[in-house]
DNA sequence: TAAAATGAGTGTACGTTAAACACAAAGGAG
DNA sequence: CTCCTTTGTGTTTAACGTACACTCATTTTA
């Protein structure tokens, strides 16, 4: 039963799923694998932790400089530490979910072409490198249950939403049809959201009014 | 910029917070350190992660063989990575919350006469060793969140709970004054728990019914 | 053993939110 | 100009939330 400091030694690394809405869709970004092992297959963004950095910090990094995103709203959402999740080396995963809203990223994009990285409607995930398929799920479980949250809500949608659009995530979310009436009524009554006065433009149908949540609104989950 | 692995090498360790109810009042168990450092300060029961148990595995082992407790529901909560944690090597630690309900609780207790442990009121918590105060306040902040989800509560109070009891957990986590009326005609007019038939005894004032959860109810958080 | 203290049980009225439901309006495509 | 697509709008009913005060059963104390 003798140990040595190195029976416990560890490599860790962090792997964020990044989320935006896009017309309703929940999309998530990942990466194109170039290189063995996994090579072809889609993974998570992340790195291997080194001595001087937190994990908040590392994935932080990860973000900024090797996607070339801006500062994401960024949270911590689960640790895998499965024996056989890498094929060499034994690696334990701590994973994030990051948000950006739309607007955010169409300034930024396209800054880093040698990286493959493309969007993935949440509904049809590519073929996932390493356990990335159960780290994804989990990761859309931890989203779907914090995106009724104001806060994350307003990250999501900082202005100029439709109602329509909105109501999309969560049907999607909640795995139901809502009747738009009602929707609205909840959303505009209660004081949620405000118009704006100005409309959709250039869309098919009839222009839909732009919304932005009331800031005056203290956190709270809405439905 | 030359990094060898030795720079991504990190030592782990899992820490929980076992929390049960008595009398309405949430508690956490905590244990004594007879060792420098922070010898006499309270921590949170946790050990070293060795290469051939994942995170889960480890916290289950020691809850059972350490704390010489029955297997607990056990969820992962957060893992904390910040430099300054510990006082020599950098370590870094998953946290875990762990439920026990009463009656499991006194049927288990005193086996392990040589580690000296305590429940504590989740309000008056002791001058705490590491950076224990801080993963505490995260601990029980997770717990507020998911303890009026049903399935948790029905590990918590498995069986012959009375609504005042019940009714202080609630006024606790939510710190509002509920009406004693209102709660009865929730709970019960809406069928999440059962009359069972049974009263206390030996206890001051009137006799209090007791309940059980509805065992059909669909997971979902009450209030 | 009687009285006081302690803690638990009970019902009603009113306000707010949820749910069900169908047609008209604005713009784009052909 | 007609059709197609998509958005906007009100009312009625049921369910749930909230406010509110007295009585009952048991233990403790005089």
């Amino acid at each position: 039963m003798s140990s040595t400091k190195k029976d416990f030694n560890q490599l860790l690394e962090t792997l964020i799923g990044i989320f935006t809405v896009d017309k309703g869709k929940i999309k998530i970004l990942l990466m194109h694998k170039k290189t063995e092992p996994y090579k072809g297959y889609w993974v998570l963004p992340g790195s291997l932790l080194s001595n001087n950095e937190t994990l908040e910090d590392n994935i932080t990094d990860v973000v900024c400089d090797t996607l070339g995103l801006p500062t994401l709203y960024i949270e911590q959402c689960y640790t895998f530490s499965n024996l056989n999740r890498t094929p060499d080396d034994r690696v334990i995963a701590t994973s994030f979910i990051g948000l950006i809203d739309n607007i955010t990223l169409v300034l930024k994009k396209q800054e880093r072409e040698e990286i493959e990285i493309a969007w993935f409607d949440i509904n049809s995930i590519p073929k996932m490198g390493y356990d990335h398929d159960k780290i994804i799920n989990k990761l859309i479980d931890y989203l779907k249950k914090r995106i009724i949250n104001s806060n994350i809500l307003k990250i999501l949608f900082p202005s100029d939403f439709t109602l329509p659009e909105l109501q999309k995530v969560y049907e999607q979310i909640l795995n139901i049809d809502i009747d738009r009436r009602n929707f609205r009524k909840k959303l505009v009554n209660l004081g949620y959201v405000v118009d704006t006065g100005d409309v959709t433009e250039g869309c098919m149908g009839r222009p839909a009014k732009l919304y932005r949540f009331n800031e005056e609104i203290e956190e709270r989950n809405i439905f």
